[in-house]
RNA sequence: GGUUGUGUAGCUCAGUCGGUAGAGCAAUGGAUUGAAAAUCCAUGUGUCGGCGGUUCGAUUCCGUCCACAACCA
């Protein structure tokens, strides 16, 4: 496979496949440099529970939009759009091929097609910054009965969005299906799913060993990057609320789903030209 | 070797006084446009240990075999 020809290429793959290692052999073999695509990963000191890559992993392959914001930071798929785009053309122009890895499907569609988040959102400022859920829900029934645009009515996060969107007078929404850019390859690495599942097992256990209990115990458990997982469920051990058994329990469990829902959005979303990382030789 | 008990979904188990079965957990499919490792929707996946017998009909009753456990020798 000639990975040269193209112009950026991003990697995808659900959590704990091998998608780093291989992002750095092909950075190698190519003269690229790799872009984070992990949502988890932009924040510094979630180092251990997000699995990021270490510098001696690196192999002198450059690495960007990693450690770039504080864990009590806001950071959305906007931010995310606008600092990659300007990484890729950067990448560009030193000649070398941005290699975007990652597993946050969202972000990596963002940047490669047509969302458009150009408009003013400040979500902070919002009226139904106050509402909790079910009023939230409550609210656009109110305002919407007959749900025109056919959001997910039971989603409190999308309905939340729908009203604050509505508030501050941004309508239009490009499809997402439309390439933003001319050259791109998208390539996702996979296994067999009985074999991911005890990749997440071990490594969870790892994260353990490696000290995840005491990096989570420097942050506030409201901060923005603690509902990331292995995060937000050892907080709850923190506080008490269940066992540390328990929570590597809760940890791996909600890591699979996980898996689930990245195919979920890459078989789905995406035109992804699949390699099995046990059986493939693709580089 | 003998006695007793157990064998039902991936796991732990319930149940059918005979009409082919259901809970919890796990799992699977889907959605996804500013918290996305978030949030939300949907779904029971099964030779009821094997083989025979009785019966219109057996996962259920009977026989036998197998496996596991405990106890007795």
């Amino acid at each position: 496979m000639n990975f040269k020809k193209y112009d950026i290429i991003a990697i995808v793959g659900p959590t704990a496949v091998g998608k780093t290692k291989f992002s750095i052999e092909l950075a190698g073999q190519i003269d690229g440099e790799v872009i984070n695509g992990d949502a988890t990963q932009i924040y510094r000191k979630l180092d251990i529970g997000s699995a990021k890559v270490t510098t001696a992993e690196m192999n002198g392959i450059e690495h960007h939009l990693i450690d770039i914001k504080n864990p009590d930071e806001q950071y959305t798929v906007a931010d995310f759009q606008r600092d990659a785009r300007a990484k890729i053309a950067e990448i560009q122009a030193k000649g070398k091929t941005p290699i975007i890895c990652g597993g946050s499907g969202l972000y990596i569609q963002s940047v490669l097609f047509d969302y458009n988040f150009d408009k003013q959102f400040d979500k902070s400022s919002s009226k139904y910054n106050e509402f909790d859920d079910n009023k939230i829900l409550e609210e656009y029934q109110n305002l919407y009965p007959t749900n025109p645009d056919n959001i997910d009515i039971h989603n409190p996060s999308r309905v939340r969005n729908y009203l604050v969107r509505k508030e501050l007078g941004i309508e239009e929404e490009a499809n997402g299906k439309t390439p933003y850019y001319d050259n791109f390859k998208i390539i996702g690495i996979t296994c067999e799913r009985s074999l991911l599942h005890e990749r997440i097992g071990l490594r969870v256990d790892q994260m353990i060993e490696q000290g995840l209990v005491d990096e989570v115990k420097q942050f506030k458990q409201e901060d923005p990057s603690q509902t990331a997982i292995g995060y937000k469920e050892i907080h709850q051990y923190l506080n008490g609320e269940i066992s540390l058994d328990r929570a590597v329990e809760l940890v791996k469990r909600n890591t699979r789903r996980f898996a689930k829902r990245q195919y979920t959005w890459f078989n789905n979303k995406m035109e992804v030209t699949w390699y099995d990382s046990v059986e493939d030789k693709w580089l």
